[in-house]
DNA sequence: CCGTATCCGTAGGGATACTG
DNA sequence: CAGTATCCCTACGGATACGG
């Protein structure tokens, strides 16, 4: 590793912060988890539509292709009519799995007290 | 762990949309960890500021209190004049900072692929 | 069926100047 | 020194409509 790849979180290059935009954003942790769920097999767009409720067709797009472009995710159209489009995750998209699973357990078994936490700032600052 | 907690990423409330809400957000995780290497020491706030170039003192200042509400980080001002105010990380605070640590290993292991990968469609989209 | 284009509201976050 | 207030710009992302 290079010394401007070690840590420099400072960096606006550093590559937790760049990784963080790419997974910080809406809907890409859930894709990856949905897909990490189905993987090795494939999920289909309209598949992956209806395991991630909310989503618009937009943004299923837009999530999708990013991921694509990062080589997380591969896509494989068939080629009929109307056509049939599949999405699974590659060797480094699944690689990416386990960490977020650590963050998902974190936040599994930690999100209630952060909400405690805020609860109790509340009353304090309606208190006085 | 409730069925509502459970994995349902698709839930508004889900617990990990929530904490990449909060650690997505620019400077967050970077706090974090300049505040986890100090541990257990303090550390005062024009400190970080020197810590995290680039940062404006308004969005430092912000970072911090959201973090404090949360209670991943403690304050503590002392009533000099002018005032010293030191930040640390509570236990809550550390417990994140090991997947967030796994996060960082993936980045610094992987990001360059992801480069390359970006770069390989930017070649194919102005050749194709 | 699968995407793309357009419009637009909102929130993150930078620059700057001001208080205790 | 530490924090707050204001202004403003941009990008995320929702709704909707259209195209192959």
């Amino acid at each position: 590793m290079t010394k401007a790849n070690r840590g420099d979180l400072f960096d606006p290059q550093c590559p937790t912060r760049r990784l963080l935009d790419r997974i910080g954003t809406k809907w890409t942790s859930m894709a990856v988890k949905v897909l990490a769920e189905a993987a090795p097999d494939e999920v289909r767009f309209a598949e992956l539509r209806r395991r991630m409720p909310g989503i618009s067709q937009k943004m299923l797009s837009v999530t999708l292709q990013s991921l694509a472009r990062d080589g997380l995710v591969a896509r494989r159209v068939e080629p009929t009519v109307p056509p049939r489009v599949h999405y699974r995750l590659t060797e480094l998209g699944l690689s990416l799995e386990g960490p977020l699973a650590a963050l998902r357990h974190w936040a599994e078994r930690h999100m209630s007290e952060i909400d405690r936490n805020n609860r109790l700032e509340d009353a304090r600052s309606s208190a006085g």
